[in-house]
This record gives C-alpha cells, structure tokens and sequence, in this order.
DNA sequence: CTATATTGTTACTCATGAGTAACTTAAACT
DNA sequence: AGTTTAAGTTACTCATGAGTAACAATATAG
C-alpha cells in the first residue's frame, strides 16, 4: 500500500529521472578534471606531471581520463576555452560599463587580477607555448592576439578621448600583460599581501609611474 | 739548414705551444655549448628539446656532452651562472655610477633590456623554476632572489632620497622584473621594435604611467 | 717520438609515461 | 526488468630520450 502510495503520488518520471542528466554530470566532471589537472601543472609543470599523476588527484585510473579529453595536450585547450571565455567576458563588460578609456583600462586591470586566482586560468597562462599541434598552436596564438588587441582597443581609445597619454599601445599592452600575467606565477590569495594591496600597487604603477613629482 | 734556423729562431716553447691552453679551449666550448643549448631551449622549449638536439647543433654526439655538462638540468645551472654574472654585475656598474635612486632604477632597465637580447639570459629566465634537483633549485631561489633584492634596496634608496615617490618597494621589483622578463620572451633583435623605442616605452611607463595629467 | 691525458664515437640500457585493447560495473531510458 | 550506453578498470604496447660502458682518435707534454 505504501508503495503504491510513493507512486501515485510522484510521477514516474520524477521518480526516476536523476537530478542531473548525463551532459551535465559530464561537465562536471570534465571542469573537476581539468581543475585537478590545472592544480597539477601549476605544482610541478607540465611535463613533470604525468596523466597518471592527474588521474591519482582525480581518484580514477588514466584510461577514464582519456573519456573526457582527447590527449594530454587537449587539458591546456580545454583550460584555454575556459580562460579565453572568463577574460573576454571581463573585456565584455569592461566594454559595456563604458566610461574613458584610462577608466576601462583600470577596470580591466582590477578584474584580470581578480581571474588570475583561478587555477585553471593561471595554468594556461603559464603553459600558453607549450602546444605542439601545430592547429592547437595556432588556435590559442589567435585566441592571446584577440584579448591582447582588445586591450589595445582600450589603450588606444584612452589615448583619442585624452585620458591616457600618447604612447604606443602595442607596446604598452605587451608590457601590462607582461605585468600582469607574472603575477599569475607568485601571487596566491592566502598569502600576506592581500588582493586590495595588490591592485593599488598596480594601478598606482600604470597611473602614475614611480618617480616623484 | 732552413730547418735549423726556424727552430734556432723560435723558441721551442713558443714553437709547440698551442694559442690557447687546455682550460681556455674547454671554457670557450662550454660557453658554445650552452649558447646552442640555449638557443634549442628557446626554441622548443627544455623539455621538447632532447641531448641528441643539442649535440647535433653543437655537431658532436650526445656522449660528448657529457664531458662538459653534468646532465641535462646542468644546463640550466650553468647558464644561471652567466646569467647570475651578468645581472650582478650590471647592478655593480648601476651602484658605482650613483646618482639618485630613480636615475639608478633607470640605469638598471637600460642595462637590463640589453642584457635579455641574449640567449643565454633569456633561457636563463625562462627556465628558472623548471630545476629538479632540490639543492640546484635552492640555489637558483636564493640567486634570484638577490638580485631582487639588490633592485629593491635601489627603489627603497628611491624613496628616501625623494626621487622615488612612496610605495611597497617590494611589490614594485617584482612587478618591474615581471614586466622586463615577459620581454625577454617576445623581443628579438631583428624585429620592427628599435632597442631604444623599447626602454622609452618602459621607462615612460615607469617615471609617468600611461595616465594623462 | 712516444706516452698519456683529453676529446670524441658507437652501441647499448633502462625508466618513464602516453596512449590503447579488452573487459567489468553501474546507471538510465523504454 | 532488461537492454543499452556510459563510466571505469586491469594489463598491456611502444616510442622516446637520459644516461653509460667500452672503445677510437687526437692533441699535448716530456
């Protein structure tokens, strides 16, 4: 009777159905992988760490892997997909938020800084070169152009509306992403030196400078 | 007779001897060594880049290597030391001429761009943290971190002479030399950008920021 | 001119680690 | 409830590349 109960009352359906289906659990898993393997690079390298390795942070065996990424060299793809998607989305709303182009480019500053404590986004950082497929090279070559040339974007308009200086704006967009991408390599959240402190220092930097007027 | 004479002429020591002994031929065929190694590693990278790559640059075979080097990871802490060298004594040069502690921060970059055009350095750079041999990467800390600290001593000089204005000494050396590494990765010689476009540019960012005023 | 240390070679060993084949267990849709 | 598809395992192959042993040549010093 009980039973018969349970089932008038929930659709089957409901009964059944999982909470998550099988694309989402998929995703899931392959971000929890990533991650894993994200972590793993950045303690010991790239080529210091073994699919075996990966598979052990993971609790499966290296085959399972193999179920959610073509190859070794298609982690840091997939972990440029999901950095590509995070900086361009800053770009986005920098963009969209408007304002002078110094104002953009010190909002742009302040929310890299911000993405650049996400491990998978500091593994691609630091492994962006490492692609050996020639296709996959070129892909993320393009992919770094882009953001780059947006930033560019930014610089230069600062530079028509009067709100940066005239300089020139490749150069001044390697160098930031010089700056900004090093950090990516030493600074970690739980450290002494907070995010707050951080940002000030950069940003006194590209206002500013250093020398005493 | 002729012969006679030649050796009557010439002393027997000068006669024999070669121009450069045992020692001085096997430091310039290290440093050969190192600068192909060098060049391989900048182009593919450490570990893309095997001991038969190098030896067939250098046109020896692998074993021979050997007869210079270590082991592989040898490389790495024979260039640090040219590396090492090289910085340290620029900071020597940049610490003797004097002046201000922001004319000595500009002394440095000069000095620093120049010195990151060579192979050796710019290897140097990029493989700093790849050391296994946990003695080998302890040493490569402490080095590096003393160059740190020397540039830090000169922008902590800065502020209180007053040429530099007020800041976290130590944030700034790092973001300075995560900025001048990241150059070390890109800038060629050959290209379109003059050495001498490049330090503006940084320096320009360095004394003013990008900020208009 | 000869003995000896140096520089180099050929031909291996040996460990590692990416990628695969074949099989088992678990989940989910009808 | 039973069939199918997904997810995972064990047990391999296979290439690569660091490092070595044993042997060959070349140059230096006495």
């Amino acid at each position: 009777m009980d039973k018969m109960n349970k089932k008038a009352n929930l659709s089957k359906a409901a009964l059944n159905r999982p909470v998550l289906n099988r694309e989402e659990k998929r995703q899931i898993k392959l971000d929890a992988i990533l991650r894993h393997a994200a972590a793993a690079f950045m303690d010991r390298g790239y080529y210091k760490t073994s699919l075996d390795d990966i598979a052990r942070r993971h609790k499966v065996t290296k085959p399972t892997l193999y179920y959610y990424v073509r190859n070794k060299e298609d982690i840091l793809v997939k972990c440029e997909e999901v950095a590509s998607l995070r900086i361009n989305g800053l770009l986005d709303e920098v963009v969209a938020t408007g304002g002078a182009g110094f104002v953009q480019l010190q909002n742009f500053i302040e929310g890299y800084v911000e993405i650049i404590t996400d491990d998978i986004i500091r593994c691609h950082i630091r492994h962006r070169g490492q692609r050996e497929d020639p296709i996959a090279r070129d892909a993320s070559l393009k992919m770094h152009r882009g953001i780059e040339h947006r930033v560019r974007e930014i610089i230069g308009k600062g530079v028509e509306d009067g709100s940066v200086r005239p300089c020139n704006p490749t150069i001044i967009a390697i160098l930031l992403f010089d700056a900004l991408n090093g950090i990516s390599a030493w600074y970690r959240d739980e450290g002494g030196l907070s995010h707050e402190e951080l940002v000030d220092q950069v940003l006194l930097i590209v206002t500013q400078g250093v020398r005493n007027n």
